[in-house]
DNA sequence: TAGGTAATTTACCTCTTGGTAAATTCACCC
DNA sequence: GGGTGAATTTACCAAGAGGTAAATTACCTA
């Protein structure tokens, strides 16, 4: 019996297990360089494994981003609904919000990034189910922010919109930060969202006295 | 004589103004697709004029992002700089600072995507001049925040970083929502800041009485 | 008007990337 | 223990990217 020339066949992995690994160094992959920079071949190596399969699991590129985005988008969206509860917002949603969409995220925080990638092929696929993605979560924080926005007794369309949008991009913020801290689990980063909430307001609110 | 077979040959474009025509239409293939997604040909085309053009005129296409980056982060920088003033930090700081940003931008907004591309090939030149410019903006807005910061009576230094984040990012947020909206001057995106700044303080501090 | 120079294209090369068909090996089960 | 099917690789292709040397045209001036 000759040494095997060739590595080909099984390695033992059963599917399903093969299809997460693959599933999650891609999202890593997607995430930190962002699609149009990311290559299959980086994906595969991050699995031990031959680019080949990928395409024998998820088909194309587009097709493997759009499995990779599926997971990440459906349970943030359905994390952001419970800590809506039952549609009332009030002062503490916001920071519910923030607390369901970091447990959700915690072991795959860059998955953000999936989510929320620029550099997609326009009119593929893949830009249109991140936008779909996008639309439906726009639509909860425009939900959250114009009741907010109306107890306050602001009624400026534009002004709901521009604050939808500070409101959703302040999330992205928390989470950047987020990301760049591993150590922080997501009750303590909660609760630093809170005090900053307070302080930011305290600042907004209470000029600096010239000295 | 024969009609000329090939296109070749000056069009009488000075050099100095192809060198502009060429920055402006990069910073825009850069800017809305990033770095990694946009194409040379695609710029080239942009232009009328051919690939090698670009490559005689700015070398590679680091080089060339690099082109594009330079005058966007030192006019961005400078308006910062000058909108801080003295280095005594106001109440009145922050709309300055955005104002001056919008100032700057003006005419080619799709530059500030240029400035924060997060597919640039890293350990490269490109990613090493972004690089530069975001510790230099990152150190006004720290000196800005902290002093706020301290005036408030807050000393964390971890909640002094993660304010500096969500300041630099609300930038971010505040000129995205602008980008998108083209008939705004950067005078009327001032005053909008202002309101909404307004409004979001009030939302923070006056809670939304349960009914 | 002839020649020099600036501006631009042609044609080509190479490397990478996404993608596919076919071959190869392993594990399991009668 | 031999066959059957699942798992995986080899080898290959085509397209597109960045990049370069050389040729081509138009403009300007003496």
């Amino acid at each position: 019996m000759a040494t095997p020339r060739s590595k080909a066949g099984t390695k033992g992995v059963p599917r399903h297990l093969r299809r997460q690994q693959i599933l999650e160094a891609a999202t890593e992959e997607f995430g930190s360089r962002g699609y149009a920079a990311a290559s299959l071949a980086a994906v595969a190596e991050r699995v031990g494994v031959t680019k080949t399969l990928l395409h024998q699991y998820f088909g194309t590129k587009e097709d493997l981003y759009v499995a990779c985005l599926t997971p990440v988008g459906d349970s943030l969206l359905e994390s952001i609904r419970t800590a809506m509860g039952d549609g009332r917002t009030t002062p503490h949603t916001p920071l519910r919000v923030l607390r369901g969409i970091f447990v959700a995220l915690e072991g795959r925080r860059e998955a953000w990034f999936v989510l929320y990638d620029r550099s997609l092929p326009p009119g593929g696929e893949a830009a249109r189910t991140a936008a779909a993605y996008w639309a439906a979560i726009d639509a909860l924080a425009a939900d959250g922010t114009t009741e907010l926005l109306r107890a306050a007794g602001s009624t400026d369309p534009m002004d709901a919109d521009a604050l939808r949008h500070v409101w959703t991009d302040l999330v992205g913020t928390l989470v950047r930060w987020w990301v760049k801290h591993p150590e922080e689990t997501p009750e303590a980063m909660t609760r630093r969202c809170a005090r900053l909430f307070t302080v930011a307001a305290a600042l907004a609110v209470d000029p600096v006295p010239p000295s």
